[in-house]
DNA sequence: AAGTGGTCTAGACCACGCG
DNA sequence: GCGTGGTCTAGACCACTTT
């Protein structure tokens, strides 16, 4: 019996095609005339399935040019730093301090796992990001190692583990939730971020859901604010 | 001559009859299909309206019982203080602290006024929200007096200004930026919280697109956020 | 003028919630 | 079984951008 939606057919196979580079970013996609004559169905049906990518944040729509293919940073874009993919005039850096390793639960996480991730191990990794050469954020990573693979950092794709995912497992971030604090900076936030003990931190608790299923990213971030600030706008 | 269209003819009457209690909060739209009756259209155009207001947050749909009308705060619930509106256990009350008063822009706002605003005058006031008594957040506020009457508190709908912008004049959140800064807290700001001087507080700086051409709110909020984390979801 | 997305019609059948 | 929203068809005309 006919379970799978038409629209959810198109939607995914656009999304592959965008994910693995089929539609480049800054180009176009078949016309929704096109798509219809492709898979035999009416405008309707293929515009349900662009308005998904437009929520999604894969494309925008452009009256009487078409459809143009976004560069996927939507997710990430709601909490960032002052200046970090703001382009102009900042240097950014990634350098990843830890390794991703095999181990066991950090206990200092503040969300509630499931029983599957409790069973399974984790894979561990913390780094530390730049912004013209000044350390600004300290950032902590978890994940199940039942829900994916080990990845080495020297596999990241420019540098970035969330583009690694969507663009080799073609793994999105759904959603997250996040948890802030202002807190005085411990010990080795303080090494690690070059500033006094004490000092106000922006402690953010994140948790992602992923496309995949089972798969959570759990993240704990202390950021310096005193010159970035962060940054978080939202439209309805 | 044709210029409005259908779906946004129906969206504002919804919407109106929404924020005017004439469809109260729990209740559910006419049907689809009545709908179409009523406007002579189909339902492919009044979807479309529904959808928008799904967006909007005032709507949700049930499938196999109807259009829920939802009580409107997603605006606020985008930032928002652990345990604020999550009704159990907390009570929440706010206090006017200062009253809303003709006066001059303050420099300290982070945002940059558009010459329409800075050639007004604006009106300003200040609240402190309590959690189980205890002091939490402190919360400036200014918007430009030729955007907008000034508002006395006790014509506050349950407190609350944005529930008051949004039955009393039917104004509505369209977005907002915002900007979060972890300090030390001032001397100010640490006898309205009960704190000591120099405790990290978050900051958040924060722009609200309204509805209504030219009015933008600014607002300032300095959050006790050791018992109280700042609580943020999103979903696309 | 040709091609794109935006709006809209007038139907149809299906999946779900409830009495 | 009935009413609700969810999906889908097969068209039409309009508004906008580009050639």
């Amino acid at each position: 019996m006919k379970k799978v939606k038409k629209y959810q057919q198109i939607l995914e196979y656009v999304k592959k095609r965008i994910q693995t580079g089929k539609y480049p970013v800054g180009s176009y996609l078949p016309s929704e005339h096109d798509l219809c004559d492709q898979f035999n169905i009416t405008r309707t049906t293929v515009r349900k399935a662009l308005d998904e990518l437009i929520k999604e944040g894969f494309i925008v729509k452009e009256q009487g040019r078409g459809s143009k293919v976004l560069e996927r940073q939507k997710s990430l874009g709601l909490l960032t730093v002052k200046g970090f993919s703001g382009a102009t005039g900042y240097k950014v850096k990634t350098v990843v301090t830890k390794e991703p390793a095999i181990q066991e639960w950090d206990a200092s996480i503040p969300f509630s796992l499931t029983e599957e991730e409790k069973k399974s191990k984790c894979i561990y990794f913390q780094r530390v990001r730049y912004i013209d050469a000044k350390p600004v954020v300290l950032e902590n990573n978890w994940y199940a190692l039942d829900a994916l693979e080990q990845i080495e950092s020297k596999a990241f794709v420019k540098d970035s583990f969330f583009k690694t995912l969507s663009q080799k497992y073609l793994i999105e971030i759904m959603g997250a939730e996040q948890e802030l604090k202002s807190i005085p900076a411990a010990k080795e936030v303080a090494k690690n971020l070059g500033i006094k003990i004490g000092t106000p931190i922006l402690h953010i608790s994140v948790r992602f859901q992923t496309s995949k299923p089972g798969l959570v990213l759990y993240g704990d971030l202390y950021c310096n604010t005193t010159e970035y600030p962060i940054r978080n706008s939202y439209f309805l």
